[in-house]
DNA sequence: TAGGCCGTCATTTTT
DNA sequence: TGACGGCCTA
């Protein structure tokens, strides 16, 4: 299909995606088709005769990666989805597949997620008997300080600083000492066991890069165009390897809004876009300010909301296409309850009446669990709906237990598998649970038989274990699932059984179990397709989004932060009250969460292009209270507030 | 040492 | 509201 690049782009997004040679930048406000622009290039290249091969598109999720590839392939052809087209961290997992052994790494490690990183910590903890000294940070607190330091070059105390705050780092400072000795001991558990986590990736792939010039060079004439999306959301770690694989060969094209920069407490740096004409000489830096998505009235609540609000960044005034002659609503409702059957009304009335596909309609949370209300609401009036953001299908804990039975099968001395799976038995904890891992860690699947406790109860089941898993081996991947979900809930009905508690727990967890069961009839069907739990496995670990069904026409409730770069006919924002969106209140005025806050509402507006809706309850629930709503300070000035 | 039970505490966002 | 640490008993 020909594409006429002059008609589908206006002036300065035409140069932008024609300027295929040198350093570009795309700096602009949300709407302005910066996306659209990295979509048509994709094709423009094509076009002029690149290969795919050669071509390089890095994006926040791969979800997106693959959505833009399918839409330049819609516009041009299927060579479009031939190109490179993913995360930075699968990008990274790629080429270490490739290279890890220059830096002594064997290529068939195993990436491993937050969960299990914080699983490696408990182990070593309990090793030097710091487990259960009064105050020292969680587990899960330390993984994410470490990665926070290692993704802004921060050091582990400052990082640590930043996550607690003063008050209660003063109360850790005194564990330093063994919270580095404990984090170096992760580094050298990981090693051994040939592991990677989600920072190893990106940091291991720069040792292969700086040690090896050979490689990135060639890396560089493979990858002869790259092209960044969200930049403003990139990392110290991402820049890093971006500008390695780009001193040869300059062809890189980043875009971004830095007023959409929300992931700084991930260790986003939005200096890396302000910078980046700085960084890379003779940048050629295109400004677009037409916003294509949204009516005038949601571009003036912006404008207005960002000049009176946003203390850094440099503001960007956005032009609309349309007037619509309908203004963004701000929504007193009584109480949360009342906030979520406003919104299930008005969404049906726009469904009934205005005819909005559901799939044209949002709901936006700071939150995940801000919307349980309505999803009860929805789910009993029948109205579809997608979730994104929050808890993540991979994250639940039966989902990774049955994953842990193939990691057992794959590798039988996976410690850390092994102590999630033998926690599950009746009698064994914590501390059975370790040493009995620890076991296996070195005798394999021998271990469960092996250990220091075979006259305890739970001896027959472990060699029930023994023997299930060594039968998977023989078994087709489909059947291997078949069996590992049958055995698994079993095992969940013989430990309700056995539980000791009242009449009404136990149908709670009956209720679990059951739907438990179906989420592993929803995981096997996702593996339909797999032939080996090896290749599954690792691309659940980067990608870990459920998956799509058929085509129904479904609404969407999102996070903001997974909301990133969609758009809706009708947006509803919800509890947009200080202390939940923003999560900061006016005390903190000035202070960066408060500066990402304003952000987060900024991306939040700017997603919707005909109708917004701002909820604010009067009354909201805090830990069972009952407290004020306060309408957030970010609007509080700019709405007539009716009562 | 497991696991039930009770009191305390703090809240986001995710590759 | 819930998750989690601490205490107690078997
Ligand atoms: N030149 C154009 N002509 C017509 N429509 C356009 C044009 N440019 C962009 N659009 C439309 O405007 C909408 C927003 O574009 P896009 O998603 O690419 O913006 P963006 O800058 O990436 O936004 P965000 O920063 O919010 O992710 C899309 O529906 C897109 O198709």
């Amino acid at each position: 299909m020909e594409i006429d690049y002059r008609k589908e782009l206006n002036k300065s997004q035409y140069e932008a995606v024609t300027t295929t040679e040198g350093p570009v930048l795309i700096l602009a406000g949300a709407g302005t088709g910066k996306t659209r622009c990295m979509v048509y290039r994709v094709a423009y290249l094509i076009e002029k005769g690149v290969s795919p091969n050669n071509i390089l598109l890095l994006t926040f999720t791969n979800k997106a990666a693959n959505e833009m590839k399918q839409r330049a392939a819609d516009m041009l052809d299927e060579r479009c989805s031939q190109i490179t087209a993913c995360t930075y961290h699968s990008f990274c997992a790629k080429m270490l597949r490739k290279y890890s052994q220059l830096i002594g790494i064997q290529s068939d490690y195993t990436i491993i997620d937050p969960g299990d990183c914080a699983d490696i910590i408990s182990i070593i903890e309990a090793e030097h008997g710091i487990d259960k000294v009064k105050d020292f940070p969680r587990s899960s607190q330390l993984v994410s300080a470490h990665s926070k330091a290692l993704n802004t070059n921060q050091s582990l105390e400052d990082a640590l600083f930043d996550m607690l705050g003063k008050w209660k780092y003063m109360k850790i400072e005194r564990f330093i000492p063994d919270i580095k000795k404990i984090l170096a001991d992760y580094q050298s558990y990981k090693k051994q066991n040939n592991m990677m986590d989600y920072d190893d990736l990106l940091i291991n792939f720069i040792s292969v890069l700086k040690r090896n010039p050979s490689v990135k060079n060639k890396l560089a004439d493979i990858y002869q165009y790259i092209m960044i999306d969200e930049y403003q959301d990139s990392n110290y770690l991402q820049e890093k390897i971006i500008f390695m694989l780009r001193e040869k060969n300059r062809n890189l094209a980043v875009v971004g809004d830095d007023y959409q920069c929300i992931y700084g407490f991930r260790g986003s740096m939005v200096e890396n876009i302000i910078n980046f004409p700085q960084k890379m000489s003779g940048c050629k830096v295109v400004y677009l300010t037409q916003n294509y998505r949204s009516n005038q009235e949601i571009m003036d609540l912006s404008n207005i909301v960002m000049k009176k609000h946003s203390l850094e960044g440099f503001f960007k005034k956005l032009v609309a296409t349309h007037v619509a002659n309908i203004q963004p609503l701000l929504v007193r409702s009584e109480d949360e309850g009342e906030e979520a059957s406003y919104i299930l009304n008005k969404i049906m009335a726009l469904h009934d009446e205005e005819e909005i596909p559901y799939h044209e309609i949002c709901v936006l949370e700071r939150s995940s669990y801000h919307s349980v209300r309505l999803e009860a609401l929805l789910n009993k009036m029948k109205i579809p709906y997608d979730k994104y953001g929050g808890m993540k299908f991979f994250d639940y804990d039966h989902i990774k237990n049955f994953l842990c039975f193939l990691r057992c099968q794959i590798n039988p001395h996976d410690e850390i598998a092994w102590f999630r799976l033998l926690k599950l038995f009746d009698g064994i904890g914590n501390v059975y649970a370790r040493n009995i891992a620890a076991t296996c860690k070195t005798l394999g699947l021998e271990g469960l038989v092996q250990h220091k406790y075979i006259k305890r109860k739970f001896q027959p089941d472990l060699e029930n274990l023994k023997s299930f898993i060594e039968k998977l081996n023989d078994q087709d991947f489909q059947i291997e699932l078949q069996s590992i979900k049958s055995f698994y809930s079993r095992l969940m009905d013989i430990t309700l059984m056995l539980m000791k508690t009242s009449e009404k727990k136990r149908r709670e967890l009956a209720r679990a179990n059951k739907q438990a069961i179906r989420d592993f009839d929803t995981l096997i069907e996702m593996a339909d397709g797999y032939d080996s739990p090896v290749t599954f496995l690792e691309e659940i670990m980067l990608e870990a989004s459920p998956q799509k069904e058929e085509e129904e026409d479904r609404m969407v409730i999102s996070t903001i932060h997974s909301a990133k770069g969609l758009e809706f006919h009708s947006v509803f924002v919800m509890n947009c009250v200080d202390t939940m969106f923003p999560s900061t209140d006016k005390d903190q005025i000035g202070t960066v969460e408060d500066n990402e806050e304003l952000r987060c509402f900024y991306v939040a507006i700017t997603r919707a292009k005909e109708r917004l809706f701002l909820m604010a309850p009067k009354y909201i629930a805090k830990f069972g209270c009952v407290e004020e709503g306060i309408i957030s300070h970010f609007i509080s000035d700019v709405f007539q507030v009716k009562e």
